[in-house]
DNA sequence: GTAGGGTTAG
């Protein structure tokens, strides 16, 4: 008998039981318990199936759940419960709460709670499990829903319950609600079981109440290590990794022992603040210690490495790791989009969509941004063939990043057929199309968009501070306005870049006090509200103001980067202050070391070649450590358009059709240095191939806002406009009182033949002027007449506007592409 | 008696 049983237990334990125990168990209950403690699941569901069901026994049903729901077995369990019914089995609140059990466990949530309907629920234990299911599934409105039925019920909560509805509230960011909870609890001194406390630590956490979270640790008398992994990894959620890397120092330096999961969150913690050199420690720890097994612990070591800058220990551990997950390739197509590697993070991604390991939503938004941020137009169409094949379009975030991709890459088109075919849009998808038109010089259609956003969704800081730059690129400064109230009525104004982008945008529109104002209210400036301040100046012609800005800034102890350097250099040129220019330029690499780029460069020649100096700018040129572009050249070419060297302009124009042989503008440079001296033989070949060269993309306009109207006026269309008789007979009489008063015209425009003088006012069509005289003739005096230009102002409209402002004693602000001109007593900001 | 609280990727 002893040899017989030991022999077969080596075959199953289902033989075992067969062979050692049926002949003295007669018994079926006996029989299918046994099977149930040796765990042959299907043993003792096939013999509860042939039982006699008079026989079987309300326990044995019950065992058999239990083993049913602890092996997740559905097709079991749905056996076992077939079996109760068809023995007409009354199912109680016991073999009742069994069931619910074993269908919750076994994922068939529905069942469940169908079976938790039909039977007399008064214990707790039951709802508990339910809540917490739904909490699981992410279905919090029906956790909550519970929660309330059953106080109808008369069931008492426990610490179980707090637990698990405190995970719905948090899940919904129920913030009252769950403070209500908090109360209850407390009424049912529940306050010092330490798994509740730790609940309500994290949800505090998760509704960003990090001071309540932070009282309750404080408080708390038996904190286990899931009180301290909460605290570390609520800390780093509320974006404040450094609190939580404190925490995990005073939990070392209280004996704890850091488990898995703590050092997953450190890890995470140590990513988001970069320090490289502890997450170096920890990875030696991971690998002591054996969780280096673990999955989740390896992809947040190579988030770590990836987000603190060393791709190649990401690398390193992600070609180590024994298995990988979508996670795990995830993070590595992140970690190759990090740091420009587009082309790799594709790879990666065309080899999991060709694996075993397909991209999700997660995997897709990566790609796409590594499409986006190297303007991979074609391999992000490939991105949305998969989205498309793989019936993902739904998901609102990948749609989010599909426009983003085809917005960056300005493929506006695309963008605008992915938004107008999504059912649900959330603020993520119409603050990607509003800064989508923003930056791809769409000011108007982003102001459209923001209209119909705000009946359809509610505006966050991101809103404003992607259309505000809107609002400045058309100088639209009664809009800007608007919004400012809009921010001021949200409490947006405390967000950093709504107040920067808000000081740009009354920059920008040319109000200069209400800019002044709008920075005194930042609370705290950075680097770049500075640098909007002098830019700002500068645009306004305002070296001296731009300087002390400058000065300001680092006197504050905030150092400036390139950008504030452009700004700085190109205020110096736009008032001519070639010392200063000099002077800056130095500070640049030598005091804050940074390698001057093109655009400083530029900055350079155009101060050298404005002062006249054009040889040495010339040799400036040559001897610059990057190789020169046309903005370069460029700026050499005006110098000696305003210098009159027609020998190098020639020279450098050779340099500019080099570069950039469908530069109009470059031909239309050098076709008016001709003509201004005469070579009229020239100009007409130079006007010829300007004329092959074809329309320009944006037709050139100038307007003005007049009563909440935008009134835009094209250049060399002006008649199109129903007050354009009006304008030219306002223009005509002005221009008569301008010759009349033999006001001071360009000496250039003198000796230039009159023909040609006609057709360059034709080139420039002087929409510039039109905008102006409309302005005189609606706005009542004291109103300043503010016109934009999408172009830079032509000479002629120039002096006709420094006449204006002093014969009609009127404030011209006058905003090209390039700058303000501010028309006062005869003078300009520009001076000349 | 059964059950609950902490982790990763855009």
């Amino acid at each position: 008998m002893f040899l017989k049983s030991l022999k077969s237990s080596k075959t199953t334990p289902s033989a075992a039981v067969n062979q050692t125990i049926s002949p003295q168990i007669t018994n079926c209950n006996a029989k299918i318990r046994r099977f149930c403690e040796v765990g042959s699941l299907k043993e003792a569901v096939d013999t509860l199936c042939k039982s006699p069901k008079w026989d079987l026994e309300l326990g044995t049903y019950c065992l058999v759940l239990q083993l049913c729901a602890e092996r997740k077995s559905l097709r079991d369990g749905r056996r076992v419960h077939s079996v109760i019914s068809s023995n007409s089995w009354q199912v109680d609140s016991v073999l009742g709460a069994k069931l619910v059990f074993m269908y919750v466990n076994c994922g068939d949530l529905a069942t469940g709670r169908e079976i938790f309907d039909q039977i007399a629920n008064e214990k707790v234990y039951l709802w508990n499990i339910l809540i917490n299911e739904y909490a699981k599934v992410g279905n919090f409105g029906e956790g909550i829903c519970l929660y309330h039925k059953m106080k109808e019920f008369g069931v008492v909560p426990n610490s179980y319950t707090f637990s698990c509805v405190l995970k719905c509230f948090s899940g919904l960011g129920f913030l009252e609600e769950g403070r209500k909870a908090h109360v209850r609890l407390l009424k049912l001194h529940l306050d010092t079981d330490t798994a509740v406390v730790n609940s309500l630590i994290n949800f505090y956490f998760k509704c960003r109440r990090v001071n309540s979270a932070q009282k309750l640790f404080v408080k708390l008398l038996d904190r286990d290590i899931i009180s301290w992994n909460s605290m570390i990894s609520g800390f780093a959620s509320n974006d404040l990794p450094e609190k939580g890397l404190e925490i995990f120092d005073q939990m070392l330096q209280a004996g704890l022992v850091p488990n898995l999961t703590t050092v997953t969150c450190v890890l995470a913690a140590c990513a988001d603040i970069s320090v490289l050199e502890f997450g170096r420690m920890l990875h030696g720890y991971v690998l002591k210690t054996g969780f280096a097994r673990d999955l989740t612990c390896n992809n947040t070591l190579l988030d770590m490495y990836a987000k603190c800058g060393d791709l190649d220990s990401a690398i390193q551990v992600f070609e180590n790791m024994v298995d990988r997950s979508v996670v795990s390739c995830t993070s590595m197509i992140a970690a190759y989009a990090r740091e420009g590697l587009s082309h790799a993070a594709i790879r990666l991604f065309h080899e999991m969509r060709d694996g075993a390991l397909r991209p999700d939503a997660f995997t897709v938004s990566t790609v796409l941004n590594a499409c986006a941020s190297s303007n991979l137009l074609d391999n992000g169409k490939e991105v949305h063939d998969y989205v498309t094949e793989n019936k993902m379009q739904s998901n609102v975030s990948i749609c989010n990043a599909l426009m983003d991709m085809y917005m960056k890459c300005g493929s506006i088109e695309d963008a605008q057929s992915v938004f107008s075919q999504m059912s649900a849009r959330d603020t993520i998808s119409w603050n990607t199309m509003i800064a989508g038109y923003s930056k791809n010089g769409r000011p108007n259609e982003a102001l459209n968009l923001f209209l119909e956003m705000q009946h359809q969704s509610k505006p966050d800081c991101i809103t404003m501070s992607c259309i505000l730059p809107s609002c400045a690129s058309l100088a639209a400064l009664e809009r800007g306005k608007e919004i400012h109230a809009h921010i001021l009525r949200n409490g947006q104004i405390d967000d950093i870049y709504v107040a920067n982008a808000l000081v740009d945008m009354y920059m920008k529109c040319g109000a200069l006090i209400l800019a002044h104002l709008a920075f005194g209210m930042v609370a705290r400036r950075d680097l770049i509200s500075w640098t909007i301040m002098t830019a700002g100046y500068c645009l306004h012609g305002l070296a001296n103001e731009a300087m002390s800005s400058f000065n300001e800034m680092r006197n504050e102890g905030i150092e400036p980067d390139e950008n504030s350097f452009s700004s700085i250099l190109y205020g110096c040129c736009h008032s001519g202050l070639l010392n200063e220019g000099r002077q800056f330029f130095t500070m640049m690499e030598k005091d804050c070391g940074i390698k001057p780029k093109l655009e400083h460069y530029t900055c350079m020649v155009d101060l050298l070649a404005n002062a006249g100096r054009l040889t040495e700018a010339y040799r400036f040129i040559e001897k610059m450590p990057l190789k020169a572009d046309a903005a370069v050249w460029g700026a050499l070419l005006q110098g000696c358009r305003i210098h009159h060297n027609l020998k190098l302009a020639e020279k450098v124009a050779e340099h500019i059709f080099e570069l950039e042989p469908d530069s109009k503008a470059s031909y239309m440079r050098l076709a008016n240095i001709y003509s201004e001296a005469k070579i009229w033989d020239k100009v007409k070949w130079l006007k010829d191939k300007i004329g092959h060269l074809g329309k320009e993309k944006n037709q050139v306009c100038s307007w003005i806002v007049v009563k909440g109207k935008v009134q835009i006026f094209f250049a060399g269309n002006v008649a199109s406009h129903p007050e354009s008789k009006n304008i030219e007979t306002f223009l005509k009489k002005l221009k008569c009182r301008m010759n009349g008063e033999n006001y001071i015209r360009s000496t250039k425009y003198a000796m230039m033949d009159k023909d040609e003088v006609e057709k360059e006012v034709a080139l420039c069509g002087h929409s510039e002027l039109s905008a102006m005289a409309f302005g005189l003739l609606n706005l009542s005096r004291g109103n300043t007449i503010r016109v934009t230009k999408n172009s830079r102002i032509c000479r002629e409209c120039h002096d006709m506007a420094k006449f204006i402002s002093k014969t009609l004693g009127r404030e011209i602000i006058l905003r090209d592409s390039h700058r303000f001109h501010h028309f006062k007593d005869a003078l300009c900001s520009c001076r000349g």
